[in-house]
DNA sequence: CGGTTAAATTGGTCGGACCAATTTGCGGTG
DNA sequence: CACCGCAAATTGGTCCGACCAATTTAACCG
């Protein structure tokens, strides 16, 4: 069976992006010449077009062109990564699953963490405090990421290291992306975060696997509520400046 | 800047393949029903579709129609199941595992159910009943499956549901591999599943949270222990560090 | 030369039309 | 009654022409 027109005009425009052809950030033919020298329909190469730019390769802008994005090296996307930009509500589905995750997790660790893992969470403390004293955002960042890890892993589960590692990163790119972060620059937050992470390791190290557990409720209820806190209701920024590819 | 119709019109499809509406298998409205009934055209529409077709949720079929595909609930599957295969101690993580989860799910559903929500349980639970008073093993083994993944839906988590269908097969899988099966033939273990199952429903039904959880759980733990009495390789894994999969 | 404005360009959307593959329904046959 | 075959209806695939709004470009004027 023949490869439909859309089909055909899909990978033509991918091997231009692969082979050179269409450097990033340059822009493509106007889709009225370009249709007519590849010989199909301005609807048929639309459709090949679109296609591209739900895989994040192009861009277009009414009025201007379509342009060529610099994310070939886009990674695996799995599809829920687009799904979770487009769709915030699903940010607060995967928090709370997160808190049911690593609420669990925290209580596995509390069970069976080996005195490596007692070792690694509490240099990762140690850490952290420092960062904390030096009030170095991108390091305490780093490390929260780190312990968050670390527990997991103490959990002695590969699915719950699996997901926790996936997940995390995920949920890092979604808020980040939706302008918010948390405010670990204010102090208050700042401190509130270390104290629970400190509190979380007291109970992993004293081996309270319902306490670890609860403690780790109590913290990602807080971030839940700090996000929540800046959840713009309406549509995401957007206005900024855009660069404006060289043609 | 408002979202082109194009956009709204992607989402609105998303929204429809993330809720449950069309389900994995099913097939979309014919594209000038659902192009008219969303008030756009039938080449927008097309041009949505296509977005989605790319991402690979949907399929065309030329003279059928436009199916949705299993890709968001097996996305996850293939990379676990060579690994489970490959270590079967996994299977213990799995099972872990789902007890978590699933007891999550089942606290969220008693909280959350709609009366559609109970109503497709209480089918369940009935067909269920009659499978078992017939000894459809068959029957039974897939009711089963569609009992858990509906309590799954009902949590209205979109990360319970996805997670639920492809550990769930995974799982049943990984237990067909090591021909080990529940034992539903015996009189004994039939009627305790099915009282589990029922104690279930009616924890739901009721609406009391924390008793489904408990009683999930404990349904968790009667399969586990099945399981474990016939443990096909007799080492028990315990000890030894897992293997962290890499993502 | 700089700034303002009008014209040309470009993507976005729409409606209609035709084709080919598929599905459905009907009628007849064994 | 079951089965088969054929035609009609349905459906996705493609094309055309048109209009709109945002953007870019070019002309024009002070």
């Amino acid at each position: 069976m023949p490869a439909s027109a859309t089909d055909r005009a899909t990978r033509l425009l991918e091997s231009r992006l692969l082979d050179g052809s269409w450097p990033a950030g340059s822009r493509l033919p106007a889709e009225r010449l370009l249709a007519a020298s590849l010989g199909i329909s301005r609807g048929t190469l639309r459709e090949a077009t679109q296609r591209l730019v739900a895989r994040g390769l192009l861009s277009a802008r009414p009025g201007s062109g379509v342009y060529v994005t610099d994310r070939l090296h886009g990674g695996l996307a799995s599809p829920w990564r687009q799904l979770l930009s487009e769709h915030p509500h699903l940010g607060t589905d995967m928090l709370e699953f997160r808190r049911v995750l690593e609420g669990a997790a925290a209580e596995l660790a509390a069970q069976r963490a080996t005195r490596q893992d007692l070792a690694r969470l509490r240099a990762l403390i140690d850490q952290l405090a420092r960062a904390r004293r030096a009030e170095d955002e991108a390091a305490e960042t780093a490390l929260d990421s780190a312990l968050h890890a670390a527990i997991a892993d103490a959990a002695h589960n590969s699915m719950f290291g699996y997901l926790q590692s996936n997940l995390l990163l995920m949920h890092r790119e979604h808020i980040a992306q939706n302008h918010a972060g948390l405010r670990t620059g204010e102090r208050s937050v700042a401190q509130a975060l270390w104290q629970q992470h400190h509190d979380l390791w007291d109970a992993i190290r004293t081996r309270a696997p319902e306490l670890a557990r609860e403690r780790m409720y109590a913290h990602i209820d807080f971030v839940t509520g700090q996000l929540a806190g800046r959840a713009p209701a309406g549509v995401p920024q957007r206005a900024g400046k855009r660069v404006r590819p060289s043609p």
